[in-house]
DNA sequence: GATAGTTTCATACAACTGTTTGAATTGCAA
DNA sequence: TTGCAATTCAAACAGTTGTATGAAACTATC
């Protein structure tokens, strides 16, 4: 057991080169170069380069599921039970974003190792995302509870919505700031989350508040 | 100049390849192996591997951008000069939609390999995508001409959250069948731009036509 | 202080990568 | 047919990669 300190030098050294250069640049030997020690330690302690990067991205993401569930269950003992479709989305796509941007987002290693597991994909990683579906479940459970009348599909559909607009935020901030020619401000997550979450509703509550979905034309329904 | 014959199977095995496999996955070995030719074929025809990579991702979206605009101009042409701000966002994220989802998307080479480019992110293709900001531009303005009474942030945060969840949609759309369990029918194409679409008019025009942005809570407009 | 178990170290391994080379072959014009 | 350029080919190159090895150094227990 002893001292941990070779395996946290190793995971911290290995965190920000990948968030500095990405996965593909970044060998086992810069890594214990950086962290100063001995090549062989990293498949001492770790088994494989690939278990090295599951676990820092392990760590990160679970933290962040924890994050949201956190504030997923506040809002539900808020609401007493249900909360409002308003905060369910809240508590899904703010963690993330308060992640990953904000003006401090130079500087959090963290964030920035995240935004590249996010650009970059990698078979370790893959695999691990592969089993969020259930985190997920959770929340599409809640905004049934929140929208009963509304059709299932619509339900997932702004889910979905939801979730492509803070991810493609954070994996393309860089064109909408070129594009946008720095008139939309990233620095401002607050607002970021309150304008995805915003869409999100409209998307979800507009038309008839029917299960029969009627804003779209939607040819085969399955 | 000779056959050509080199050179275009080199391609379309290459093409196939990525498309099945991912770029990290497949060597010039495998490319060669499968088009029949000789290893040094791709350096004496592409110059790199990098190159190879970049022709194949130049060409299939040059055409994309050719069908965007294509749709852009007929829609202005049919509203006598200005597009309204629906066929303006179909033409944005219909192609590359139509390109990649479909019921027969087990069989486009084509599109599966553009799936490929837009998940993993390798330096040839990445250097392509950051000169497509031109192409955007296009579509900024032409929603600027709809929307002439809209504050111009909105506007891009609208085109930013249109090609979000066309381009998440492609990306994800595994999960978004898991999550789901179906219900989600991604071979309506159709259906799904239209769906897009319409969210990203709701984004657009919902609240007061007037400069001032007012739906959502926006701290600094910077 | 000897011992057993853990951790570190330098080094080597084996495999794979994209690229280059120079000779052989091909196709075509004169 | 001859000559010349374009193309193909087998082979090797030079570099990098993650991983394995076995000896050395350490640490804590008795």
């Amino acid at each position: 057991m002893a001292s941990d300190q070779t395996r946290t030098s190793i995971l911290s050294a290995a965190e920000r080169l990948y968030a500095d250069r990405g996965f593909g640049d970044v060998t086992l030997r810069d890594i214990v170069a950086a962290a100063d020690v001995n090549l062989a330690a990293v498949n001492y302690h770790f088994g494989s380069k690939d278990e090295l990067i599951a676990e820092l991205f392990v760590t990160r993401s679970l933290a962040t599921n924890r994050e949201r569930l956190n504030e997923l269950k506040a809002a539900e003992e808020a609401g007493g039970g249900r909360a409002d479709i308003d905060s369910i989305l809240r508590a899904l796509v703010g963690p993330t974003l308060r992640g990953c941007l904000g003006p401090d987002r130079e500087r959090s290693t963290a964030a920035r190792f995240m935004i590249r597991a996010s650009i970059e994909s990698v078979p370790p990683i893959r695999r691990i995302k592969n089993r969020e579906i259930d985190h997920l479940r959770k929340f599409a459970a809640a905004m049934r509870r929140a929208l009963p009348d509304r059709d299932e599909v619509e339900l997932y559909w702004g889910l979905h919505f939801a979730l492509a607009m803070a991810h493609q935020t954070i994996r393309d901030s860089e064109r909408l700031t070129k594009l946008s020619e720095g008139l939309c401000d990233l620095d401002d997550v607050e607002g970021i989350i309150e304008r995805i979450v915003a869409v999100s509703v409209r998307a979800l509550t507009a038309g008839a508040p029917a299960k029969a979905p009627e804003p779209v034309a939607v040819r085969r329904a399955r």
